[in-house]
DNA sequence: ATAATAGTGTCTTTCAGACATTATGAT
DNA sequence: ATCATAATGTCTGAAAGACACTATTAT
């Protein structure tokens, strides 16, 4: 076993070493993480993480890696995603010492289509608080989740990261309540407003959401989809 | 090569993993980063960080590892580090696909002292504005020591890692002094005195700093040494 | 008219920035 | 008395929180 330019590794270099990305999202009001369900050993037959080992032909970098993963469960070329953390020891996987790098990405559940490759695979979009029905979940990986959604709402409080989560067109209340649904509280609507309105990242489109009946809401796009904007104040927790 | 529990990984599965701390403090008021002369190939004769490949048999965990390559070079225990974020690709070793998981580890300067073990290699505290002397660095360590420091300025707008550069007693100016040099610009010295007093992080020695012709400052204490105090409000940047 | 949600206006609080002023010790 | 730095006081401005109030649509 050689390197391509002849290194030769001792038993003590290598090690496993894997990408865990948590996809999230929100349906139905309620924040969802997708998940697998293992169809192999280990941790056959419960619930994980769409990780895995990292390709050394096929990806050219750990982020390519991480795109890959994600495009093929989701079918998302352009999906919004950041590192969170790498956890390595020898307890993590009884394989042997094993190295994860864990990735956040956020997705808008509308554009998402299960890909076909993940037909023979279960493949579901699991809100978070009915992990409890799914335990043990694979691995660490019910702290990974955890962990990267802590991560996400410390994010949330001087970001606007829950843009991710918006689809084209939106209002001003579902941002906030995006906002709500991580933060686990409610947010006055006056000042969330101004927050966003002065942060000069929206454009009006004019047109209005009227299927209820009340008062119909302005629709808004962003500005810019690829930069997350950072804010002066921030939410109090 | 089987792993203990007979699991045989295929020849796509290994990689050269290594963790590579970068460890700050500030001496004769410049920020200074430790360097190590490497004194064997690849790169040899360059000056790269004190990091390096895990060992299976020796390490626990990734922490673990950081742990004791700090002790190695500081013989200091008990030091403040955190996980800066982990790079991994084809391009980055050209003995083949590596990842390396980046540590910032903050020291006060007269705690350290170099550790025989290392006598055998040169080992110095560079500061991190006179790096050009020595350019190029081994490997992207140039690249992680900037998204290092990157990463301590915008966490020091809204926290208190500076507090791991101070000596047991210091004075409200040495501590500013430090968010100074961090932050590349002047601070408000009456703002700040009110920023760090209000946090009700230190503790009133009623001892003085003396050894000047001009009004002796306050020396304080931090209350508790292990844990970052997060601010309600930012600075500016 | 009513219900329900969208959106505005205003007062308070918190905290950083700017800067003037006072305090204290060595010489 | 002077100098230099420590420490305080005060005014301003930015932005969040609280909450009352107005606007707009469907029924």
């Amino acid at each position: 076993m050689k390197t391509e330019t002849g290194f030769t590794p001792s038993k003590y270099d290598w090690l496993l070493f894997s990408v865990d990305p948590v996809i999230l999202t929100i349906q139905n009001n309620q924040l969802c993480v997708l998940l697998v369900k293992r169809s192999l050993p280990p941790c056959s037959g419960q619930w994980g993480l769409p990780g895995g080992r990292v390709d050394r032909l096929k990806h050219h970098s750990l982020d390519d890696s991480v795109r890959e993963k994600v495009l093929l469960k989701t079918g998302l070329h352009h999906t919004f995603f950041e590192q969170v953390y790498t956890e390595g020891g020898a307890d993590m996987d009884n394989r042997g010492w094993s190295v994860s790098t864990v990735y956040m990405a956020l997705v808008n559940e509308s554009k998402v289509s299960f890909s076909p490759k993940s037909n023979s695979e279960e493949v579901k979009w699991w809100p978070i608080n009915q992990l409890t029905a799914i335990l043990p979940l694979a691995f660490w990986h019910q702290k990974i989740i955890e962990t990267t959604i802590d991560r996400l709402r410390t994010k949330i409080v001087y970001s606007d990261l829950p843009m991710h989560f918006m689809p084209e067109k939106f209002t001003l209340t579902q941002l906030r309540q995006a906002y709500e649904l991580i933060l686990g509280k409610r947010i006055e609507s006056s000042p969330f407003r101004r927050r966003i309105l002065n942060a000069d990242i929206l454009i009006d489109t004019h047109e209005q959401l009227s299927d209820v009946s009340n008062r119909p809401a302005t629709l808004y796009r962003y500005k810019a989809t690829n930069c997350v904007h950072i804010f002066n104040g921030q939410l109090k927790i």
